[in-house]
DNA sequence: ACAATGATAGTT
DNA sequence: ACTATCATTGTA
């Protein structure tokens, strides 16, 4: 409740005109950026949005990624334009998304491994709220809930028109408080804190590995 | 702790 | 062709 003018609030305001061009900076900058922004789902009979809480970065650089080994087979597609999704089937069945960034040519996606649905949580019951907390908190719960498959690798997630699935910029004025970690279940480049999440979020898919 | 389930990449 | 591995999750 501050009335005066913060120039550290303001200075996230123009993520709100759309602009993207934080996808195609360095990967880390994309993964952090996107903790915030909201994904778009065409439904038959409504549109759902969900505020992404929780990423992981991967560059063709670690071998922790699938972009590693150059642009062969699945991972041809984090070689595309940033804005790009990159779905996978993964363990024979869920699928993950990820946003490819930083350059065309360039090995690099981010992985959305939790949301927060944006709305209508308020009128629902405590112990209703804390279940569609978890509705979406991990890549493949994400993706079912969302009915995400492979059928939407490739697409553009920055063109809002004729698309079943979008990205919209931030929402509000303040940034987001992020925290980092390791990624989750690799066992390669496992030393790289490259996991993003907010601060105390109920949606996130897990709590920061103890030990270190 | 482990099973479910199938694409993928590496090895015969 | 065969096999081990997986950017996971739910159940025990």
């Amino acid at each position: 409740m501050t009335t005066r003018t913060d120039s550290s609030l303001l200075a996230s305001v123009p993520d709100k005109s759309g602009d993207w061009n934080f996808l195609k900076q360095d990967v880390l900058s994309a993964a952090k950026g996107l903790i915030g922004c909201r994904l778009a789902v065409r439904f038959a009979r409504k549109v759902i949005t969900a505020r992404i809480v929780e990423t992981e970065a991967y560059h063709q650089s670690e071998p922790g990624s699938h972009a590693y080994k150059g642009p062969k087979g699945r991972a041809a597609t984090m070689f595309e334009a940033p804005g790009t999704a990159y779905v996978y089937l993964i363990y024979g069945m869920y699928h993950c998304l990820n946003v490819v960034v930083c350059g065309e040519g360039t090995g690099a996606a981010v992985l959305v491994r939790a949301a927060e649905y944006e709305s209508e949580t308020s009128r629902f019951s405590d112990t209703d709220n804390r279940k569609l907390a978890k509705k979406l908190s991990g890549p493949g719960k994400l993706c079912r809930e969302l009915q995400i498959d492979r059928s939407h690798n490739g697409i553009d997630l920055l063109n809002v028109k004729n698309g079943r699935l979008w990205l919209k910029p931030r929402n509000g004025i303040n940034k987001p408080v992020i925290e980092s970690s390791e990624r989750i279940g690799l066992t390669l480049g496992g030393e790289l804190n490259w996991r993003f999440y907010e601060k105390d979020n109920a949606s996130v898919s897990r709590l920061p590995p103890r030990n270190r």
